[in-house]
DNA sequence: TATGAGATCAACT
DNA sequence: GTTGATCTCATAC
């Protein structure tokens, strides 16, 4: 049997329930991705979310309706691709941080100027370039083109730890990730 | 293997 | 003017 869409309904959840539901879960867009393995939480009244100061230009998306993409410019260079949860206005979403890729190899890799598959999409800035997501998707449906996610048709082993590259909220244990996938952007320990 | 600089921009102080 | 949900490349060990 072929994996469930995932709708809006799964996105109107915690955050704290999305991130973990969504390691082995697939992303496609426009065709090329593969199997989410990496996710960090963030949740409005968590210092490190860019919503926690309220609402701006930049985060506006956040405080939109689940299932909904929100990407935003990191460090001046690359883009990072979340998905807002929760029921509309409480502006949370999962950061999307690796994925195994899979699909549209040929794609990524031009797009990343790497062979190496274990270099394509492990680490944000990473998967975005790979996948081609810039801040023109910003406010993109996820439940429709160039978007596609598949449910996971198997319970994973997942891994929980701290999240990486912030430092506020640091030691909040709100990293998601595959246990033992080669594809993660730093190892759980 | 590990550390450091540079790239480059929007939000915030 | 400083900082950040990052990555790459160069240099050092």
């Amino acid at each position: 049997m072929l994996s469930a869409k995932l709708n809006r309904a799964f996105f109107a959840r915690s955050v704290h329930a999305v991130a973990p539901d969504l390691i082995g879960a697939t992303l496609l867009f426009d065709g090329a991705g593969g199997r989410i393995v990496e996710v960090e939480a963030y949740h409005h009244t968590d210092p490190a979310a860019h919503s926690f100061r309220g609402r701006t230009e930049r985060n506006a998306v956040m405080f939109g309706a689940p299932g909904y993409a929100y990407v935003y410019r990191s460090y001046g260079i690359h883009w990072c691709l979340n998905f807002v949860c929760e029921p509309e206005g409480s502006a949370s979403a999962v950061l999307i941080r690796a994925i195994e890729p899979i699909a549209g190899l040929g794609r990524m890799r031009r797009r990343r100027a790497t062979a190496d598959a274990r270099l394509l999409c492990s680490g944000p800035g990473r998967l975005c370039q790979a996948l081609g997501v810039s801040v023109i998707h910003n406010g993109l449906a996820l439940d429709r083109k160039p978007f596609e996610l598949l449910a996971r048709s198997e319970e994973p082993q997942i891994a929980v730890g701290m999240r990486i590259g912030i430092t506020k909220a640091a030691e909040l244990p709100w990293r998601y990730g595959l246990a033992g996938s080669r594809f993660l952007s730093k190892p759980f320990r």
